[in-house]
DNA sequence: CTGAAAGCGCTTACAG
DNA sequence: CTGAAAGCGCTTACAG
């Protein structure tokens, strides 16, 4: 921690006074172009480098955001991310990083933290079971905020997914592959989203005048592993579901890896569809048809209502935003067999294409 | 941006001075406990957050890290993340990340704004192609550096992998399965980690007087799609090599993919060995083999050196720590084909869990 | 055991 | 167009 030059010092190297360098280095018109440049040079030679902190301490303005996120272990998630800082760094902000995973006691010492840390403003996925109360605390400490993927009430900046709407699609469209028997695999009781997403299905099936077994909708962790459990229920249940929505990629993944092991194949002795379009979603066997919101779009709107409440002055103080992507389905095999991938891909791709 | 109240406010609020109160928050044992706990309430009854920030400025130590990272949509390195950003929180440090897509431009950008940041250490991870001075060009900001995965020289602290070791003995568990004929998958030119993993596979294609075909080193981007050429060029090859050693999993399970739609299976029409056992290894179709070097742990050891160099004081400084873990093969379907799998996973795992 | 004072590196009215 | 002065919220010798 050696401390280099200061704008003092570039001060008395110029022969000016550190208030014309603090104006030059803020690109201020206020100082002559000569002058400027005198500074400038003298800012090269000895080195300098701006202390920022300093600048938010005397500024009261600070640049870096917080980014708190629920699981990194999902990649949807890692992409929105990567989106994030991407634009936060576009408009000169700094991206504070927190997992939780899932762990209530770390998210609260981690938005102390970044309380501490005087963040401008916090995107923040919230950890399952997070109290109804946090967002409006959060903004009680006058720190703009985010909500991502995981709505918690409509007074609250919030980007997220139309669940309900690409569940229903999803449905659909295995009912449209002539299938009557369809599980749901993933419901997390007392989950926000994975309620949209079960109703999603439901509604769909109501609307097609399908039944629904209770044991149909499957409670099992959001992982690879309870995708493999939710195989074992299907196969035990008689007669048995022929398709599966999954509640996420990660699920759907364990499906079709415990389909593998029983020496069957996806697509053809259960339909299965996925949710997030992960990268890898491409490239699992056999290649996952799966919904698609754009985690790269979803991070950029989620900074981009960010950093226009940061921008925003008292009196033009807009609502909140409630930003819901409306999902489009990526056919690939694991939903409709090995013939019909290329045609129905080719088509669900073009319609995904025109969503962007 | 509303500013609550100071040690200023909470002094006049416990009838004492700011030094006091600033004393108490350190926890220091020079004040009397009476007088502590007077000053606790204090700032409890007026919502006190500390300010890092102003801290930083007065004390010159700052609680943040920065971490650049390479290549997130690789899940190793976000595995890595995880484990470094979990490690800095439990000692009370800040994690700043950064993700540079492998960009060069990006990486010096980002350098600048954490230098001015003011952080107190770095993690990272070079993008290809970063300069041999840039490490030199960073410990001379006085920041203490680690680099992990990719070295960079002997007098900078760097964490990684013995790579020529582990692929030998990737390639070694290949030829005792009974192959001669190996390929390598992702050989990029001028890419050192590449080059001492083509080393290791070339040692033990030697140390078993095997010959190797230059169009068997097959250089492709390190990604899925790079694995699918692969495949392609294998296939074209006569006679064709039965096996390959991939870069790492990203690639392997382009290869599976490949192979899938082509109707063969790894295992079987080509055994597959890659490298990081990424969480999804475990759950492709069919289950990747792969070298096992433990991205938490990695990522532990990491931050703990770094940890370690920020407590050093001028004198007592120590040489560079060069860290490679030895990694280990988990045997899975891939290589082996499913009758063999079994045993010689449990046989592997156990080899894998007395290493940790 | 506690307080008064100086100062970290900036920014921002204000004066000229 | 530029400078002198005050101050952001802390910490840290130093004095008592």
């Amino acid at each position: 921690m050696k401390s280099g030059p200061t704008i003092q010092d570039i001060a008395a190297e110029a022969g000016v006074s550190k208030s014309t360098v603090s104006l030059v280095l803020q690109e201020s018109p206020r100082i002559k172009a000569e002058t400027a440049e005198k500074v400038r040079e003298a800012a090269r030679k000895l080195g300098y480098v701006y202390n920022r902190g300093a600048a938010t301490l005397r500024g009261r303005r600070s640049t870096t955001i917080g980014m708190v996120i629920n699981d990194l272990t999902n990649p949807f998630f890692v992409e929105l991310l990567v989106a994030i800082e991407r634009v936060l760094a576009q408009s000169g902000y700094t991206t504070l990083m927190a997992h939780t995973a899932e762990n209530l006691e770390t998210q609260t010492r981690v938005l102390r933290s970044m309380r501490e840390q005087n963040v401008a403003g916090l995107i923040m996925s919230p950890a399952l079971g997070t109290s109804d109360d946090l967002p409006a605390e959060i903004q009680s400490w006058g720190i703009p905020l985010v909500l991502v993927m995981r709505p918690m009430g409509a007074d609250v900046d919030t980007v997220g997914v139309d669940n309900e709407y690409g569940f229903a699609l999803a449905t659909e469209h295995l009912i449209e592959q002539g299938h009557t028997r369809i599980a749901f695999a993933g419901n997390r009781k007392g989950y926000a989203v994975a309620n949209q997403r079960r109703q999603g299905y439901l509604s769909a099936m109501a609307k097609h005048s399908l039944s629904v077994n209770d044991d149909w909708i499957i409670d099992v962790e959001l992982t690879p592993e309870g995708g493999r459990k939710a195989v074992r229920a299907i196969f035990e249940m008689k007669p048995r579901p022929t398709a599966v929505v999954c509640y996420n990629d990660q699920v759907a993944i364990g499906v079709l890896h415990e389909l593998d092991r029983m020496g069957k194949r996806a697509g053809k002795a259960l339909a299965v569809v996925g949710c997030d379009n992960v990268v890898a979603a491409e490239h699992t066997n056999p290649p996952l048809t799966t919904l698609f919101a754009g985690a790269d779009k979803l991070g950029t709107i989620a900074s981009e209502t960010l950093l226009a409440r940061l921008s925003e002055t008292q009196e033009d103080e807009k609502p909140a935003v409630q930003y819901f992507a409306v999902p489009a389905l990526v056919v690939r095999e694991s939903s409709v067999g090995a013939d019909a991938t290329t045609s129905a891909a080719t088509k669900k791709q073009a319609l995904v294409a025109g969503e962007r």
